[in-house]
DNA sequence: TTAGGGTTAG
């Protein structure tokens, strides 16, 4: 374990700092050593050589038994070190398999320090390890790197193959650089020399699912189909699943139906994406037929499939069922993993039962390394909803010892938790933090503090934020505009509140709910009540529906303006659309009941918006 | 021996 964290955290940085300087870390004579390697081994004695050979292919034809046999990494490389102690060193494809096994492991560092190892030994790659290499980098969000070691396959005098191409298609659409991906498609096609395949056109259908353009998607499939390319399950899986994550499950089995008759068989990526869109829905009785169909098919749920399940039903608030689901994997002695116990957690935190959450967050630290950086956002962001930020901060704090990183999610969560209870200069103490460690703050950190900023009425710092938000460049959309019109108004600033908001056309901008709740509420601080009646009806009128919380606002603000009679016409309207009052406008109602001030003719329609 | 598919957080 020691040997692969020293590898991992040599990995990248070696490869780099060669290649900066022009020159990636291949041995320097690396055909040289190969060639004087080869011809010491010739010079022993002919039956010392054939007595070696005969070990040697001995040794090498037990390692390759052993390949199937990996599934750690820790094992690879120890077959890896035994190889590189073989002299002559066993054949490269000898090596790039257990490359391959490690990058199947998604261990991409360990690869690439590997593959140094290799190079220090004198072997020189071929394609097939420079495509793994750049398939590693990509992963590893190093494209810099991806590029030199293409400038490596062309200086070897190597073409770059398809799998080179598809490969670069595919980093670049990992970090959603989908023009780039474009791009590099685009120069393949003109270059000619190296056609696009299925596996091509299948990455492409991922990067527009990844951007949430199925209908692209399915459209790219129909062009595969006119080309006469051939479309397998993975292509069929990554579609159905897209659509299972946009609650599209009518499509997503209309095209599960159409994969079934041409005779591409399902298997349980299928129906774990059929049955998490079932769920997503609440359609319960589907997800239990398409899990009946699953098993009469021998296609068995695995880790995933629960998963899956554990999660939507925690997310539907029904833990309950949840947990039957991970006792049931158990006694099907199926270990749930680090996303089955964090998925429970999170169920327990989204009903604010944070000692359950504690307990399975300390279940999985007993089991050793099951807790990841999703695990800590889980259990932070639950401590944060229910202000207990001391709590949150001491996970946030713990994290750094556990060597996880405190990505930006992570840091969004507790600013915004530090901004929900008060404790703004904290929350600035963590933003400042963010930029000195290199971890730039981004437009959700932006976001959260300016909202926490104008909720605690400091709006000359909020609106020194949104100046620093503007220079950089950010993009400044409806929601942020919402949070400043809110702080205005808190603010008592109605008039600017009302600039900003009359200017947003002229900035391409739409008010959405939650604009138009901010700015009727503003209004009602104001004591235009009228006003605030108008803009009800104009965001009707352009297509923006009221929902409980316009209703609430404006009822709530025509109470405390003393016109009872227009309240009543609006509850009236509220209970017609189905809304009802919340605590606090019931309060309102309620002390208006005491106090005699309502006509009793409307009680029976109070009765009901309660 | 290389490239494309499923689960958790703001």
């Amino acid at each position: 374990m020691l040997k692969m964290m020293m590898r991992t955290n040599a990995a990248a940085s070696s490869y780099c700092s060669s290649s900066s300087r022009g020159m990636p870390c291949l041995h320097p004579n690396s055909t040289v050593v190969f060639v004087n390697n080869y011809f010491a081994f010739f010079s022993r004695s002919q039956a010392s050589k054939a007595k070696n050979s005969r070990r040697r292919r001995t040794q090498i034809d037990q390692l390759a038994k052993d390949f199937p046999k990996i599934t750690n990494v820790e094992d690879a490389l120890n077959v890896f070190d035994r190889m590189l102690q073989l002299r002559p060193l066993p054949p490269l494809f000898r090596f790039t398999q257990v490359l391959c096994l490690v990058a199947r492991l998604k261990q991409y560092s360990t690869v690439i320090s590997s593959y140094n190892q290799m190079a220090v030994s004198g072997m020189v790659p071929d394609v097939y390890v420079l495509n793994i290499l750049i398939n590693c980098f990509c992963h590893l969000n190093q494209m810099g790197s991806s590029f030199s070691v293409l400038g490596k396959l062309f200086k070897l005098g190597f073409e770059p193959s398809v799998s080179t191409v598809n490969t670069l298609i595919n980093g670049f659409l990992l970090k959603n650089r989908v023009v780039e991906a474009a791009g590099i498609f685009n120069k393949m096609i003109k270059a000619g020399n190296c056609q696009p395949n299925a596996i091509t056109f299948g990455t492409l259908v991922k990067g527009l699912c990844m951007k949430g353009n199925n209908g692209a998607a399915i459209q790219l499939l129909r062009k595969m189909e006119e080309r006469a390319f051939k479309i397998d399950l993975i292509v069929y899986n990554t579609i159905i699943n897209s659509l299972c994550k946009d609650t599209l499950l009518v499509d997503a089995l209309n095209l599960f139906s159409e994969m079934i008759s041409r005779g591409i068989a399902a298997d349980v990526r299928t129906y774990t994406a059929l049955i998490q869109g079932a769920c997503k829905l609440g359609k319960w009785k589907e997800a239990t037929r398409l899990l009946k169909e699953m098993e009469s098919k021998n296609i068995f749920p695995n880790v995933h499939s629960f998963t899956v399940l554990v999660d939507t039903l925690c997310k539907e608030g029904m833990v309950v069922e949840a947990e039957g689901v991970v006792e049931m994997m158990i006694q099907r002695d199926m270990e749930p993993n680090v996303v089955t116990y964090s998925s429970l957690m999170n169920g327990y935190c989204l009903q604010g039962e944070m000692d359950k959450a504690k307990k399975v967050f300390e279940l999985m630290l007993s089991k050793g390394s099951m807790v990841n950086g999703f695990s800590y956002a889980i259990l932070i962001n639950g401590y944060c909803n229910q202000k207990k930020i001391d709590e949150a901060r001491m996970l946030f704090l713990d994290m750094s010892r556990m060597g996880l990183i405190q990505d930006n999610i992570i840091c969004n969560i507790i600013v915004d938790g530090f901004c929900k209870v008060g404790r703004i200069q904290d929350a600035q103490k963590v933003f400042f933090e963010m930029q000195t460690s290199g971890q730039l703050p981004d437009v959700i950190t932006y976001t959260v503090l300016l909202d926490g900023l104008c909720k605690n009425r400091q709006l000359s710092k909020a609106m020194q934020l949104f100046r620093e938000m503007e220079g950089k460049k950010l993009d400044i959309d409806i929601k942020i505009y919402s949070i400043l019109i809110n702080g205005l108004c808190i603010a008592g600033k109605i008039k600017s509140a009302r600039d900003l908001f009359c200017g947003l056309s002229s900035k391409g901008l739409q008010p959405d709910v939650v604009t138009y709740n901010v700015m009727i509420n503003g209004l009602c601080l104001g004591g235009l009540t009228s006003e605030a009646e108008e803009l009800l009806i104009e965001m009707e009128e352009k297509g923006c529906s009221p929902n409980d919380r316009t209703y609430n606002t404006i009822i709530r603000g025509l109470i405390n303006n003393n016109d009872t009679s227009r309240a009543m016409v609006l509850i009236r309207q509220m209970v017609e659309k189905g809304f009802s009052a919340d605590a606090s406008t019931m309060e309102l109602i309620v002390n208006l009941l005491c106090k005699d001030e309502v006509d009793p003719a409307l009680l029976p329609l109070i009765r009901k918006s309660l």
